[in-house]
DNA sequence: TTTAAAGTATCTATCAGTAGATAGTTATAT
DNA sequence: ATATAACTATCTACTGATAGATACTTTAAA
């Protein structure tokens, strides 16, 4: 792993646990074992980082996601592998989503990791619109905004109580 | 109002708009005209400010919901009122609700904050569950996680889309 | 094929600004 | 007189950012 990705990496876990202030470039550079100043070389400003960091974010997402189609086609049920995503990155990492916690922030942040917070809500929301429609509900838009608020509060609400359980029960 | 309220007020506006760390005594104190080492006279740290701000957020909160029979009695749904009190803090506000975002932060929160931010949890699930007992549901539990769940939900993604419309058509 | 230029990745040193917090002082109001 | 609510002054620690230097690698030109 180059040091960018290392730097990307140890931003993003504190910026899943606190939110986009929760790092510093000391902090992330100590953790990959350059000086701040060296971090300065890869992202010229933290705002480019914090961008750079949930552009790739959304890409690595979407990538787990993979295909509606595909998997239509091995009879899954999209919105199962969708929601076993967000599970995993809950009880897995036991973190919240990137996405999720920047989206709440929204006002406080930089334009250009607002634009990217956007983009991730975006594309998830298209790729459940088809699911949905591909699963055959007769309003796939609405119940697309119904599914990504539900993951996404239940996900916020098990980490205030710091209780998984809580999540298993919302989304069963 | 007083001083301290006015404190409270501002550090309330900040923090629905970009978290925990998105005040500090200094912004506070200016905009209620004293000096930042004056705050700390009210509040001795800022893990106390902060703790006060969340319990009386959730006093208030539950305060404006009201009780659950009266609302019965009145033959209203208390599930809608429910709704609409989030639906008038995203739209006349603005903003986030308070300890949806601190939720969210959970794990860089000092201890009592977190505390405080579980109590709102807890109290709106207890609410909740008697608003959908009375409504007749058949797991009242149960329901009161998908409620809070999907209203919080809504609200985060609604600001990181920057777009009101959001949470109308998921909570509709 | 050697040489020159450019790019990469880091360093040290430093900056102005802000953070929360403390000690000790002063004014005001009961 | 005492408690309240502010003040001034100061501290240490940390923030993102910049300037300038160094070593190494790669590319391009003579």
């Amino acid at each position: 792993m180059s040091k960018k990705e290392a730097l990307l990496k140890a931003a993003e876990d504190k910026v899943r646990l606190g939110g986009y202030n929760n790092f510093s470039f000391r902090e992330i550079a100590n953790e990959v074992g350059i000086k701040s100043a060296s971090v300065h070389y890869h992202f010229p400003t933290k705002a480019d980082l914090g961008a750079e960091l949930a552009h790739q974010y959304t890409n690595a997402f979407l990538n787990a996601l993979g295909d509606v189609d595909e998997i239509k086609a091995n009879n899954e049920n999209p919105i199962d592998v969708y929601t076993q995503l967000f599970r995993n990155a809950l009880l897995t990492d036991n973190k919240m989503c990137l996405c999720g916690l920047l989206g709440a922030q929204n006002e406080s942040l930089p334009d250009k990791v607002r634009l990217e917070v956007k983009r991730f809500f975006d594309l998830n929301l298209a790729w459940l619109e088809q699911a949905h429609s591909a699963n055959g509900e007769s309003e796939p838009s609405h119940a697309a905004i119904l599914t990504v608020s539900l993951l996404e509060g239940a996900m916020m609400i098990s980490k205030a109580l710091n209780d998984h359980s809580y999540f298993k029960l919302a989304t069963k």
